[in-house]
DNA sequence: ACACCGTGTTTCAAATTTGAACAACAGGAG
DNA sequence: CTCCTGTTGTTCAAATTTGAAACACGGTGT
């Protein structure tokens, strides 16, 4: 079932995936120096805060919100107790289950969001929105969407159906 | 200078930057995952690798290898040393430049590279290449291809003939 | 030759990330 | 009720990353 000669990638494909890790590491790059620099925080942090903020009731289970930031749950609980030490996020224990934890936002961390926030949106635009037209705009979502979409169903394994050719 | 009111993003955008963010974390996490088990690589040392094979005669200069790698210069520092223990390169000063430093592939750095290619291209194929077609493909590499281009290029502030629409 | 400023790399301490091991509990079968 | 298996979060040590400071030198003006 392994194939002798690897399929290469066409210069086609290797212009995509170049620019696909270029365009990715520059663009967070950029937003970590924004956000440090404009609002004292991490990218994942501000992942958190905008995570909880979008929940209802302002929280979510840690492992939940672990897997919608694609992080480690090792690398939440850290971010939560910095967040935590912060006043930007509480901790609550679950009613339903003991060992459920909920990670909630404070009126704090609705204060420093709603101050991040702007300049974190135009760093978001000058980096990649207003780049492209919004033709290439919808490609990408579209492309890129299913690309997470393949990645999130734990798919390591190509499908039964689409195995050969 | 400022906006009172920042251009939030609209459906459309918003869904383009969700579908970035996650696509570029998934795809990394992913291969990520899959270097370290089959080469007992991480993805950075397997792209300092990939730079210095392709580069003319297997050596480059540390900050030309750090800007290509879009990483800091110590964060290479540190890498170059751990793959120079592992006998996958070795440093080598510059001989037109005394402070230089050029960091060259060994044999055994290409064999290694040759051992991991055929599975890091394919699990690249599984992630993100094949899951799209052709014309996606396009759109994305032209795409993000701008997004990389302009921010190579230090550029922080808006351009001065696009300022205000 | 000398003072100076800019460049190329490394060093260093601190922050972050990760996976494996662990502790506590939920849910169901016997 | 009790045993098993799977979840949920945290802890821990080790690896990695980062920016600032330290170093060593190149190039220029005087």
């Amino acid at each position: 079932m392994d194939m002798r000669e690897p399929r290469w990638l066409d210069d086609q494909e290797k212009a995509a995936w170049l620019a696909f890790l270029s365009a990715t590491n520059l663009v967070s790059r950029r937003l970590e120096q924004q956000l440090k620099d404009d609002a004292g925080l991490s990218h994942t942090q501000y992942e958190v805060l905008v995570q909880l903020a979008d929940a209802p009731g302002g929280a979510l289970r840690m492992t939940e919100l672990a897997d919608r930031l694609v992080t480690s749950k090792s690398g939440l609980t850290y971010q939560i107790t910095q967040l935590e030490r912060a006043g930007l996020v509480f901790r609550r224990s679950c009613p339903s289950d003991v060992r459920g934890v909920f990670a909630e936002i404070t009126d704090q961390g609705w204060e420093v969001l709603r101050f991040a926030a702007p300049g974190h949106v135009e760093a978001v635009r000058e980096a990649l929105i207003d780049v492209l037209t919004p033709e290439q705009l919808t490609h990408i979502a579209e492309g890129l969407g299913q690309v997470a979409g393949r990645l999130r169903c734990g798919r390591t394994s190509g499908g039964p159906s689409s195995g050969t050719q």
